[in-house]
DNA sequence: GACACCTGCTAACTTCTGTTGGCATGTGCA
DNA sequence: TGCACATGCCAACAGAAGTTAGCAGGTGTC
């Protein structure tokens, strides 16, 4: 992800709603500090593996974060997580833009159609 | 709102949960082309007046846009809303920079407490 | 007075999200 | 074998968010 290119609506919208949570944005704070495996990050941030992984599962869904699966030196499964870089410049016109790609509900936005 | 500073880690939480969401961003989008009283936009949107009421005010909350009444020729209250113009860039390491003035549950982040 | 337009509020329902706790699986080591 | 560490999944509850429908108040015009 680059997202230099203008998003889609529905992207944005799931970008959006996944950043829009304190425990997610800590999440992201930790990965871009350095990568860690889930049972790390959970003692780290102080919450639950469960919680955990429901949270680092909306990032990945999102495209934020990325698992890459790995074996420790004494032969345990870790499961290594880190942050796609990425830039995402938010601007009344941007949203403008990118509001006219939302699928679902149509209406509106036939010209000379209101008022 | 100018958002070239630093947002404050709840700031930036409250922004994206309004932004998060179909409706809000096609009344962002709506309002960034001209700006349009409650009955108007709401004909436009397609949408009841109720709901976008709801809308208009978790928007107005995280400042991203206001209100501002006025009186019409025939002398009709209209409530005018227009958008704030905002700028927020979006990055792992300003997330990171922000997560640290998240407030509500502490712990973590003593350096070599974990693991 | 009836109608058309504007405004706002609230109660109630439904749906989505966050969170917990428990269960199951695997490895290595004393 | 039992403990410590790693992984994952799922049911269930609680609370937040979205949505609708209805009520009430205001102005101006036919």
């Amino acid at each position: 992800m680059s997202a230099a290119s203008p998003p889609t609506g529905d992207d944005l919208v799931r970008v959006l709603a996944t950043l829009a949570n304190p425990h997610r944005l800590r999440i992201v704070a930790a990965l871009a500090r350095e990568r860690a495996y889930v049972s790390r990050l959970a003692r780290q941030l102080g919450i639950s593996r469960a919680l955990l992984q429901v949270h680092l599962r909306k990032l990945a869904a999102a495209g934020l974060v990325t698992a890459r699966l790995e074996l420790s030196e004494d032969g345990k499964a870790m499961n290594y997580y880190e942050v796609e870089p990425f830039v995402l410049t938010l601007t009344p016109e941007i949203i403008a833009t990118a509001a006219e790609t939302l699928t679902g509900h149509d209406s509106a936005e036939q010209p000379g159609a209101e008022r």
